[in-house]
RNA sequence: GCACGGUUAGCUUAGCGGUAGAGCGACUGGUUUACACCCAGUAGGUCGGGGGUUCGAUUCCCUCACCGUGCACCA
């Protein structure tokens, strides 16, 4: 074991773990379970992915050492229409179309593609060290979950809670499918505004209509004015002609309109737009809908305009009228121009013939759970955008006009008539149709949501009653992201209270996204997508922009791409490790919203675990032969103050790791590991036993102590890392157990390090941190005088009480030996002080005597700065102390702190003053 | 328009009522037998602006500015 190598150690454990079966749940203690949210089988893993993998990984081996028994139930999502566009998307690269193949070669397709895809995703996953039973591995669409979700369909059928109707909805017209208002993305971009005049028949004058969408008054069915309008009253009532279309349509009135916007008229397109949908039902209005799937106009337009698209019907129709004289203006317009989320397609309010869930009647249980707290979300601040949204929630439209996904089990007889059951043959019993009627399924599929919805418990096996489902039912979290609350979280919630009678989840934890070093958001198109592995195991900056410009939706922007990706990353990636990239997301899983990720942090985290692995290597080297057999138990004994020290310290770095577990702030957990390993243990223990170590004069007993301090410390210390960075831990554990005293199989069994053995200690913890004082006082005055690093100097102290003087006695080996000193000696009273450079720890005054390495100038210099310091904070503490209403008003502790910190800079002051005038007076 | 989040050292961020912390970066000095992916030391912050509450505010309240997000939306 010479040097860290995280390539070497990762596969090796990951195997040993799984095939083990070390991830299957311990059939003991309290369950503690999460379903880990499925990843789309669209591509690979991201680094959001990668992100949420180490949060739901450390939960898991968390709760597994503290003795749950915990399950992680891993499984992968279909991804209806993003997945078809994938595929979609490769044959036509080989020029083929999936309506030239057929709806079952297609299907056939993406299976394939499935296959492939969910294989990388699943070794993304084991390569990031998550510790789920992949013996439970779900798809969404596998033979097990799709009857469930066909099952659920049809019991929500026949409750009524899905229907079927012709609504507008949104419509994609490059997808050709409907998709829910969610899938909308509705964002502002420059348009016009053009102002057309409709005849008023009997020709005498005509009326103004502005319009963002002119192409669209073919499908007009009336003018509205406001009623209370006095400029347009006396047309209520009448009709106009309707331009191009040579149709004859009224004018009405309804209070929808705002009389101050544009003209004041408004025209009425019932079948194309959401709002005259409404005026229209309240009015009576006919239907005309104008446009085909993949919004041309269609015949119930003139001929003149028939099959043209959208935006080329509009600049004919507006030349149209403009060459008759009925264009009135045209002015620019700033309009909310709604997109698929996935084709970023216009998309076209379309009237068509839909399946919708009634959320009316699932909205108010999850509204309850959430409110009385049998959901808990955490962040708590997202619940009120939960209600927001779900007290506002419409029927949601979950059929879509694409192949891949689950068929809607609907059949249709020749008439029309609707049958919904789980299979044709249960259609035919369940309806009582004969066997010869012909049935026509339904073509369209479910939105993936919707099968997602029931993710928590269709994959622990519901509606059959499982040994899993009642143990891990409700599951204890889920870990999502807050973009899809609403998507996800809010219809598993839904679906979950209405299919199984209880809440899906007992807490959420909502995350923040990965983003790049620079805050923005990571997109294909920006080059800024990173593969976690790639960041795992390296890879150079040549293969890196080939991988980033391959198989892009826009191939034009390989180009800008590559220059991005050679601007961030000029070496490309090393190879970081699992370990330290999970560190990393660990300490920036903090309170915000966005998490930026720079690559610089990785080395950082890098660093971190070399030097665990260095530290291991250390106490290995310095335990190994020698280590006493140790006693579990017996190491209660009061020793050496720095072994007490070290073990208090780890107390509280284990109840700061467990509270930031227990918060969801893996940040705080994070740095908790990070500062004890290295500030504490790294920088102080491991100097400190160096010390005791090769001081003959100590007691093989005291040397005994400290080594079983090292290796205790050592091993309890790799378990409370091990969570977060489950391979080097594992790896030094192997080694570093049996020395300990301790065996298992592996440290993933092993149980969380228990409080029982580590105590703050008060006593220690004042003894070391003023020894630390001492060191770090003598190390500065070194460092500033420019002593050499070799040069050994002599310190003389004065002052102290008795307690300090018990100090000095007991730790003059550690300062000697940290201080680079060639002597330790009480100024003896009425000498005469060596001319010296001092330092004040509390009562004690440290001389170092400088003889002709004094640089007379620049300690007067550091004098003069440090007194400076003290001045003003003299005079900080002053004001506060006379100002009388401080003492009054403020608690007597805050009074006394600040009497206390006077006192002490006072007393800094004045030795630090009389020093300065005695090198003043030799000068 | 409504709601939410953010604005702290050059960068990424923690702290959220009692004298501002970290990581990276910068600077100075070091091959000290665990570690140069290291060690020792140093510099750098009027905590976005303004007002208020308080003995005391980066921390609570109000307001403004800017950035971001969600929902809604008038053609």
């Amino acid at each position: 074991m010479k040097s860290f190598d995280p390539g070497a150690i990762e596969r090796k454990w990951y195997r040993y773990w799984e095939e083990n079966g070390f991830f299957s749940p311990s059939g003991r203690g309290d369950p503690f379970c999460i379903t880990i949210p499925p990843p789309n089988v669209t591509g690979t893993l991201h680094m959001g992915h990668a992100f949420q993998a180490t949060i739901i990984d450390t939960l898991l081996r968390y709760h597994r050492m503290c003795g749950y028994n915990t399950l992680g139930q891993p499984g992968t999502d279909h991804a209806g229409i993003a997945t078809q566009m994938v595929v979609e998307r490769r044959l036509m690269a080989e020029g083929q179309s999936r309506h030239a193949m057929g709806r079952e070669a297609f299907i056939e397709r993406v299976w394939e593609w499935k296959e492939r895809s969910g294989q990388t995703i699943t070794t993304q996953l084991r390569r990031m060290g998550v510790s789920v039973d992949w013996s439970r591995e779900r798809f969404t669409m596998d033979e097990r979950l799709s009857p469930v979700v066909l099952d659920v369909f049809v019991r929500l059928y026949e409750e009524g809670l899905i229907y079927r109707g012709q609504r507008l909805v949104n419509w994609d017209p490059v997808l050709r499918t409907a998709i829910s208002d969610l899938e909308v993305i509705n964002e502002e971009e420059a348009g016009s505004l053009w102002l057309i005049r409709y005849p008023l028949v009997g020709g005498e004058d005509h009326l103004v209509v502005a319009t963002t969408r002119p192409e669209t008054m073919l499908g007009d069915v009336a003018v509205a004015v406001h009623p209370a309008d006095e400029r347009y009253r006396r047309f209520i009532g009448r009709s106009v002609e309707l331009p191009l279309a040579g149709r004859r349509i009224p004018v009405i009135a309804d209070s929808y309109v705002d009389p101050a916007f544009g003209t004041g008229c408004l025209k009425i397109t019932p079948a194309h737009d959401f709002n005259d949908y409404e005026v229209g039902q309240r009015h009576g209005l006919p239907l005309i809908n104008i446009f085909t799937v993949d919004a041309r106009l269609n015949d119930a337009v003139p001929e003149a305009y028939r099959a043209l698209d959208r935006y080329e019907a509009r600049k004919r129709i507006v030349a149209d009228l403009e060459a008759q004289g009925l264009l009135a203006g045209i002015q620019p317009h700033v309009q909310v121009i709604p997109r698929g989320d996935r084709s970023h397609a216009v998309v076209e309010p379309y009237l068509t013939y839909q399946w919708f869930v009634k959320t009316g009647p699932l909205a108010g249980p999850a509204i309850e759970a959430v409110r009385d707290q049998r959901i808990r979300l955490v962040p708590k601040g997202w619940e009120k955008t939960f209600f927001q949204w779900m007290e506002e929630i419409r029927d949601w439209c979950i059929s879509r006009q694409i192949w891949w996904g689950h068929r809607i089990p609907a059949w249709y007889d020749p008439e029309g008539r609707v049958y919904v059951a789980r299979n044709e043959a249960e259609a035919r019993v369940k309806y009582g149709l004969s066997a010869d009627l012909p049935l026509q399924q339904d073509e369209d599929v479910l939105d993936t949501w919707f099968s997602s919805a029931l993710w928590p418990f269709a994959t622990l096996g519901w509606p059959d009653q499982t040994p899993e489902l009642k143990t891990f039912y409700p599951t204890t979290v889920m870990v999502t992201a807050f973009d899809i609350l609403f998507f996800w979280v809010a219809r598993m919630a839904m679906m979950g209270l209405k299919l199984t009678g209880d809440v899906p989840f007992r807490t959420v934890y909502i995350h923040g996204l990965v983003r790049d070093a620079h805050g923005q958001k990571m997109s294909k198109t920006k080059g800024n997508v990173l593969d976690p592995l790639d960041i795992i195991d390296g890879r150079d900056v040549d293969s890196l922009v080939a991988k980033m410009t391959q198989g892009l939706m826009q191939p034009e922007m390989a180009e800008r791409i590559a220059k991005n990706v050679r601007r961030e990353f000029p070496q490309g990636f090393e190879a970081y490790g699992t370990d330290a990239l999970r560190f990393t997301f660990a300490v920036l899983a903090g309170s915000g919203r966005d998490i930026a990720f720079d690559i610089r942090r990785l080395a950082g985290s890098r660093a971190f675990c070399t030097k665990v692995w260095n530290a291991a290597r250390f106490v290995l080297m310095n335990v190994e032969n020698a280590a006493p057999p140790t006693v579990p138990g017996e190491t209660g004994e009061r020793g050496n103050a720095i072994d007490r020290w070290i073990r208090s310290r780890f107390a509280r770095a284990l109840d700061e790791v467990k509270r930031g577990i227990a918060d969801y702030r893996f940040d705080q957990v994070a740095q908790a590991i990070y500062e004890f390993t290295w500030s504490h243990y790294c920088d102080w223990y491991l100097e400190l036993s160096k010390v005791v170590l090769a001081d003959a004069e100590k007691s093989p007993e005291e040397r005994a102590a400290t080594r079983r301090t090292l290796i205790e410390v050592l091993e309890s210390l790799l378990r409370l890392m091990h969570p977060v960075m489950p391979f080097i831990s594992e790896e030094l554990w192997q080694a570093v157990a049996p020395l300990a005293g301790v065996s298992g199989k592996s440290i993933m069994l092993r149980p969380f390090p228990e409080e029982s053995r580590y105590c703050p200690d008060e006593d220690a913890e004042q003894e070391i941190e003023w020894l630390q004082k001492m060191v770090i006082e003598i190390r500065r005055i070194r460092a500033e005088m420019d002593v050499p690093y070799r040069k050994q100097v002599a310190l003389f102290l004065s002052g102290g009480d008795d307690r300090v003087r018990d100090w000095v006695a007991r730790n003059r080996g550690f300062i000697v030996s940290l201080g680079k000193l060639s002597s330790v000696e009480w100024l003896a009273p009425g000498v005469s002080e060596p001319e010296s450079v001092v330092a004040v720890v509390g009562d004690l005054r440290l001389l170092i005597p400088m003889e002709d390495l004094i640089d007379r100038e620049a300690e007067l210099k550091r004098l003069s700065r440090e007194i400076d310091a003290l001045n003003s904070q003299l005079a900080k503490s002053r004001a506060k102390l006379d100002n009388p209403s401080f003492a009054a008003r403020a608690p007597a502790a805050v009074v006394e702190q600040e009497r206390q910190r006077l006192a002490d800079t006072e007393r800094n002051l004045e030795k630090l003053q009389s020093q300065k005038s005695r090198l003043e007076g030799t000068a």
